[in-house]
DNA sequence: GGTTCAATTCGAAGCGCTTCGACGCTGCGG
DNA sequence: CCGCAGCGTCGAAGCGCTTCGAATTGAACC
């Protein structure tokens, strides 16, 4: 491998002249400049990611926490996972992936310098990865938002303004009685940020416009959804507005209520909350408010790198959501 | 950020002395290693990772490069990337993720000494990215197999075998009109080398058994899924055997069968050919062959491991396929 | 008692890069 | 005509670690 010495003797200048050609932060002249150019291109020469990160403490590479636990839909976390890795590049960062969620790999790669920043997915109300967090030298940017965000920078689709959405669209349908099918069991229990803040919209949607508003979380299986909804119209037989956030049991949960003669959107309306993508992929083209993975993750680039240069303060950034008006949504039958 | 020199100081030793320790590359007596152990702990050191780099020419980082067609399952790829993670961490190594599918990519962590192995997955028969990765100082293992193998490692799933595997199932249950429904079309296009491995394996058999095989790629959408088996009917209304290799359009195959009044597995029989989870997730549990993500994933930083270890010359791994069978395949209805 | 040898530990030389202060040069104003 | 300010470049120090040869010590042996 060619050094940067080894550039310097081909283009006839000292070491830090290629240095300062490379990075840019002391002018040289345009023939200098030309000479080390044409040297580092016949050498190929490609600087040492380490030797720079030892001298320049800089690494040029962020970390991504992207834990992959049960019940989570693995899609949709690839879609941040996209946004994040194609952001930093367009910034001229990598990514180092974690997957295990374990407070330990954070301090790792954070304390052994392997990484400028982090970008943690998957937050829990009372993470225990917060501390940790808070004790880092790099700067740190949540996807999601937990109970105490002070002090830290957030970013995430508005889930609470996402669940108010939901049901106001059901409201404004006619539907007076609706169900909220939520993720997994295990999600709500670990108080997985984003399907809190979703319950807690929809239900202050339902009380402020007098809905009677049922909520079932939901096993990402088709036995789940069926439990799911067969609990609901158990209940209360009278529903007939749905909002699904749980990407695996849509379809399931959309074959079920065909089963139970409801069919959608004559008898039933179903609101998704999830990626584009699947809304539109199911059998019936479903109304959905999106969830826009890529965007997110690319903005929490955007924070990470900008705390990381100027003196930012932390800050939380909520991305309001749009419902798109699709084929499962109508008006109440009996209303019809 | 505590040094090894701190370290060496509060510990009463050298800092040569700390590196022993801690590489345990030669021997410390008891009690000095103690009081080595001590300090670091005291201190809450972590080596830079850029420093250990520099001097020992290692980064114990792994390069995966994990593209993100379209096409491909995200869902499928994000099980590999699984693998890959889990396996490397388990071995004392990260992973530095590529989603990019250019060969400067890799050339860049590689030259730039960034990795110390790469994984390439959704490899090609004629893949681009091959003779970079020819030359590069760095190990390099595929995931999937290219039309010329030689001097690189390969692993994969033995698609050909899968291929057959499944014809043979539909063969021995009796169909004598079988069809594949494969890929999207531009999965094909690019003669993605499991796909191309899925057709020649289902048409060897077809023709070793005097099966009638047709072959239809698939679009992963509701509408494709539906255009699919419906050219395959037109053509040849007498099918009764269809493999899918598709996971996005599975579901969508089996509603337009039972739309065309072939109830499954009464009229016709499916044999799925995707990861177990997503077989079983359908509405009726799917007869599948498994591809095993995870696992390939985890073979495959073995296998770069173990040449980044001693000299072992490349080699290609092909897992066996497994043909579970569950509640979508049976006797051909007419022979009933 | 002198040697030899193994077991431990140390010191120093880098690994390849960035960065800071310094230096030589040119062109300007006084 | 001299001094001074910039500009462009260089040299050297150092980032924190690994690793090799050498030094030290104590034990074992003759």
């Amino acid at each position: 491998m060619a050094t940067i010495e080894d550039v310097a003797r081909a283009a006839g200048v000292s070491a830090s002249t290629v240095s300062y050609v490379l990075s840019g932060k002391r002018s040289i002249s345009g023939p200098t400049r030309k000479r080390v150019e044409q040297a580092i291109a016949e050498l190929n020469y490609r600087p040492h990611a380490g030797a720079r990160a030892l001298a320049s403490s800089r690494t040029n590479v962020i970390g991504l926490m992207a834990p992959l636990r049960s019940g989570v839909d693995v899609a949709v976390i690839m879609q941040f996972v996209t946004g994040v890795v194609t952001r930093a590049r367009a910034a001229d960062h990598d990514v180092l992936l974690l997957t295990q969620d374990d407070a330990g790999g954070l301090e790792r790669v954070a304390a052994g310098s392997m990484v400028d920043a982090i970008i943690v997915m998957d937050v829990e109300a009372d993470d225990p990865r917060i501390p940790v967090l808070r004790g880092l030298r790099q700067p740190t940017v949540l996807i999601g938002l937990p109970r105490d965000p002070a002090g830290l920078s957030c970013v995430d689709l508005d889930f609470e303004a996402a669940g108010r959405l939901g049901a106001s669209h059901l409201a404004d349908a006619g539907h007076r009685e609706v169900a909220l099918v939520g993720p997994p069991p295990e999600v709500m229990a670990r108080h997985t940020s984003y399907a809190d803040r979703v319950l807690r919209g929809f239900r202050h949607t339902c009380a402020h416009r007098s809905l009677a508003g049922d909520v079932e979380p939901c096993e990402a299986t088709p036995e789940g959804a069926r439990a799911a909804v067969d609990a609901i119209l158990d209940r209360a037989p009278g529903t007939t507005g749905f909002m699904v956030h749980n990407e695996r049991a849509l379809p399931h949960v959309l074959a079920r209520l065909e089963q139970h003669g409801r069919s959608v959107p004559g008898a039933a309306s179903v609101v998704a909350l999830c990626p584009t993508d699947v809304a539109t992929a199911q059998a019936v083209p479903l109304t959905s408010i999106d969830i826009p993975g890529e965007v997110i993750g690319g903005v929490a680039v955007d924070m990470v790198l900008a705390r990381l240069g100027g003196e930012q303060p932390a800050e939380s950034r909520l991305l309001t959501p749009e419902l798109t008006q699709r084929a499962s949504t109508g008006p109440r039958a009996s209303a019809a």
